[in-house]
Parts: C-alpha cells; structure tokens; sequence
RNA sequence: GGCGCCGUAGCCAAGCGGCUAAGGCAGCGGAUUGCAAAUCCGCCAUCCCCGGUUCAAAUCCGGGCGGCGCCUCCA
C-alpha cells in the first residue's frame, strides 16, 4: 500500500487512483527564458523516480511535464536579446531538455508547450466566462475570486488575505484578487487570436488546460515547488475546479526548495546571512530562485556526474528543503562509489557484467524465495526496507540507506566465500551472488540509478596511457616477486601523485584515476 | 502582520507513540595486505530548551529559543 502525503489535507493517505490501476501525473515544470539551474531539476529527478516506482508498483502511469513558453519574463527577455520569442524559448527548452537527459529523467511522456495548447487555453478562458467566474476587461480576461467559494483551500489563505494592491491592473479588476486569464496584446508582443481579441494567456491557465487535455479533468497527482502552493496551484484550482465542477487532483505533492549554502560562496546561504547580521541582500540570496541568479545548470555538470546530482537529490526526503554545496555532492558522490566498486567486484567475480543482470519490471515478477539460502534470506529483507521507506510517501532517503546495506551484504559475502580467488569452485555461491546484485539493481532501477556504467575518467579512452599504466603494472609486479618492495612502492606512491590509484588484488593490479 | 515548515552524532540524514534511535561522509580501533588501497567487523547520539498528556514520547499538546519558506516572478 501506497501512501502520499497531499498538501490539501495535509496528511498522508493512501494512494486510491481514479482509474484503478492507473496514475496520471502532472508536474509544473519551467518557464523557459534562462537556462536552468539545479532548483529546476528537483521536480523532474523526483518525480521521475515516483513514476518508476508507481510503474514497478504495478501502475500504468502517465507523467507530464508543461513548459510554459509564453509569458511576460519570456516577453521581456526576448525583447532584451533582440530574438523572437519563440527562438528564445526553443533554446531554453533545449537546454532543459540536455539537464533532463544528463540526469537520467527519460520517463517523462509529454511534455506538452503551451503555444501548441492556445486552443485549449482559449476554450477554458471561455468556459469560465460563459459560466461567470471570469470577465472581460479590456481586452483581459480576468478570474472573479469571489465565484469561487473555496478558494485558498490548497493554500490555507482567506480571500480578505488575498487583498493587496492588485499589481498594475488594478483599475480593470473587480477586485484587487482576481488574477488574469487573457492578457490583451500590447503592439509588437507576440499575440493569439482570441474572442476578447489579441492576447495571450496568463500565467496559470496553461497548466489548468493542459492537463485538463492529456490527463482528464480530474487526475491524480499534481505536483511542482512548495513555492508555487501559492498563488500558482490554488489558481489552478480556483480555474479547473470552477469549469468542470469536479475536483482537479486527487493528491497534491509539493517538493521542498533548493537553498544554497554558504560554502558555495556564491549566491550566499544561511551561514553568510548570520554573519551580515540580516543584511537584505544576502538574506534574499538564501533561496536558488530564477529571478534572484544562481549558475546555470549546465556549469555544474561539467563538475558533477549526472547520476552523482541525481543520487543527492534523491539522499533525502523530498519534502525537505536541501540545501546545496559541492561539498554535499562530493559526499554523496564518495558513497555512490561503494556501489560502483561493487559493481566492478562483481564482473570480476562473476566474468558478467552487473549491468547486464536482468531487471525484474515490477515489484512481483521481482519477489523471490530465500529457501533458506543466508544470504538470499538478507537481501530480501533489506528489499523489503527498501519498499517499505518507499511505499511510505516514496522516502527515497530511507530507500538508499537499504541500498546501502544490500552491497554491505553482498561484499560480505563475496568476502566469507573468497569468491575473488575461487569463484570458480562456488557454482551455488554464484547463483546466490547472482540473485542479490540483480535484486540491488532492480531496486536502483526504481530510483533511476545503475541503470548504465557511469564514464570512467581516463581508463581506455587513451591507448598510450592504457599501455603505459601496463607497463608501469608489469615493472611493479616484477619488483614485488623479487621482494624488492622499496621500487613497488615509490611506483605506487609516485603514481599516486599523479591522482592515479593502484590496487592490487588477487586477480592482479588494477588502476583507476581520482 | 497573515499562512506554513524545520531543529536527531563533527557534517548530511531516516525514523513521526513502544524493540539495542537506520544509512551516508569524516574519525578511531581490529581483520585482511609485504606495506597500502578496496572489503569486512567493531566504536562514535538519550533526539534545541521547559512544562504537560500517556503505563510508554525524538515521535502528541502548550510555551520558549533558533533557522527557513510563502504572502511579488519562482521548480
């Protein structure tokens, strides 16, 4: 049994689909006017492993993710660079498209723009005039808050808490909380055809007729940002809800925000507000948010491997706030290793390759019986761990920690059985090995990690280098036959200068670089 | 001011009423190794403070203190 926690009741319950059997996700993802950086890809690496463990938990499940390429910031910064909308926002949907990739998010089944929604944004708009929630205005059409009777219910937030200023539209709104639908074409901006004449949507109907189009008017699971509880998702409500008379989501899932940490430096972070004693202007900087700057996404890439990002924003739970330093990625990274020196452990015991182990689909063609073997015994209950922590509000922190104990498990007995120096002999130690590395790629599966070998920096792309480490492998191992030690050694040690390490083993040296 | 979140070892972090409080990073012992590396074993926390509820609280309630988010563009 599944269990979510939602935003609108704030609890966790269990997961009851609409359609037995299938979950329809739809995620609020980018405006597309910068290129992104790692705030963006929170969502996306989350609730990518949400819906392989949903599709491993036996649920046909459908993701979306919107990008929304028309809007005043797209608008704005189009005009700034001297490119046509539509040029900018294709460059940045690329450039969001690559992190995606780059982080192993690839089971995403739209993706749907908003330009190519128009008429389903139109329609909506329509709809919600036709039926009194909203007004023409101008040109702008504009939703009347006050028609809607449970406005603010995601939020917590009263309408009398609503009333500010009402922006620089004020005059044309009934009351200063309605927000805009349609927004009349100003000369020179790109604009749609519409009943209310040129315009273009406003800020939150895209994603109420979008996944209104590609997952019906009541799905499953709408999630995004915790900052876009409010006002992005209780308009969505307010619209959705107001035009097709139904609820719009089942469960509300909102992930925690990304925070910067002050040993990156730069973008500031809680230790640097302290020590400017509530300066606005580090204070501001503590949130990663697009309109405040931070580096784009891409640069860290060059630092990080896509899976070792991925694997640190999966290390904790998803509702928490993470906060982000190259140092925090370089831990986490340090424990990815032990996975991936198990995974080579393994291809040398077995002869295989852990990448190539089967990969049971869903979670019952993946169950298995011990039958009294000690180790299969352990490995199906670090699994159950796993399945646990993630069937409770897909507790992806407790999952890793079972991922964890599972490779303690199986080097141990790699240890116990000597299986390094007589694999050989040990046929049924094999088939056991064998069973426990498939279940911990099974299990990584679900998260999206082990999916492929990760690239090795420097080992065979150069073929000099490749022979000359063999070499250097050939003279150490003659000098340590004839005990002359002092050699092997300024051999090791000089080469671990060089950031290169050698470890022998029973099978011979290997190498690898830092 | 309104709404909300968080405070668990040196650092990160799971646990959210009841087993010796997961796991990772770092550190310290030990096994292994010619010495290392890797691996394995062991050690390293009474859960911000004060009250209360309960047979029983890190977990619930109240009050402090501290950190943060939203209320304006944001994933």
């Amino acid at each position: 049994m599944i269990r979510v926690y939602n935003t609108l009741s704030k609890s966790k319950e269990p997961l009851a689909p609409v359609s037995p059997g299938k979950v329809g996700i739809y995620l609020c993802g980018p405006t597309v006017y910068k290129p992104s950086h790692i705030g963006h890809m929170v969502g996306p690496v989350i609730f990518d492993a949400v819906k392989r463990y949903l599709v491993y938990s036996g649920y046909e499940t459908t993701l979306v993710i919107n990008v929304t390429d028309v809007d005043d910031k797209l608008i704005a910064e189009s005009n700034a660079r001297g490119m046509p909308m539509a040029d900018l926002a294709a460059e940045m949907t690329a450039d969001y498209m690559n992190n995606l990739d780059a982080l192993g998010v690839d089971s995403v089944d739209h993706f749907p723009r908003a330009t190519d929604f128009m008429d389903a944004i139109v329609d909506l708009t329509a709809t919600l005039v036709d039926k009194g929630f909203a007004y023409e205005s101008d040109g702008d059409v504009y939703f009347e808050i006050g028609k809607c009777a449970d406005y603010g219910k995601l939020s917590g937030r009263s309408i009398e808490d609503m009333r500010g200023l009402g922006g620089g539209t004020a005059e044309r709104k009934r009351s200063s909380a309605d927000f805009a639908l349609w927004k009349a074409a100003k000369p020179g901006e790109p604009s749609w055809k519409s009943p209310w004449g040129a315009g273009r949507p406003g800020w939150h109907i895209e994603c109420s007729a979008m996944s209104g189009r590609l997952l019906g008017e009541t799905f499953d699971i709408h999630g995004g940002g915790l900052d876009l509880v409010f006002p992005h998702h209780e308009n969505e409500i307010a619209q959705s809800e107001s035009a097709h008379g139904r609820p719009m989501a089942k469960y509300w899932m909102h992930n925690g925000l990304m925070q910067a940490s002050s040993e990156v430096g730069k973008v500031g972070g809680r230790k640097t507000r302290a020590a400017t004693e509530g300066d606005l202007e580090s204070q501001e900087a503590a949130k990663i948010s697009k309109s405040k700057g931070s580096s784009a996404f891409r640069e860290m890439l060059d630092m990080f491997p896509g899976e070792t990002i991925r694997f640190f924003l999966l290390s904790t739970h998803y509702r928490r706030p993470i906060d982000f330093s190259n140092e925090r990625i370089e831990q986490v990274g340090t424990g990815l290793e032990t996975f991936y020196r198990f995974f080579k452990r393994y291809d040398r015991v077995t002869g295989e390759s852990f990448y190539a182990l089967p990969v049971a689909a869903t979670r019952a063609e993946g169950d298995f019986d011990p039958a009294g073997d000690s180790l299969l015994v352990d490995v199906a209950k670090h699994r159950d761990a796993f399945l646990e922590a993630m069937d409770d509000d897909f507790n992806t922190g407790g999952a890793t920690a079972a991922l964890f104990d599972l490779v303690r498990r199986l080097n141990k007995f790699v240890d116990e059985k000597k299986l390094e120096e007589t694999a050989k002999d040990h046929a049924a130690a094999l088939d056991s090995l064998r069973r426990g590395a498939a279940t911990l790629r099974e299990l990584g599966s679900t998260l999206g990690l082990f999916r492929r070998p990760i690239d090795e920096k420097g080992n065979a792309d150069d073929e000099l280098v490749d022979g000359l480490m063999r070499l250097m492998i050939d003279l150490r191992a003659a000098a340590r036959k004839n005990k002359d030690f002092a050699t092997a050694d300024q051999i090791r040690d000089r080469l671990g200068e060089l950031g290169v390490t050698l470890e022998d083993r029973p099978g011979g040296t290997e190498w690898s670089r830092a």
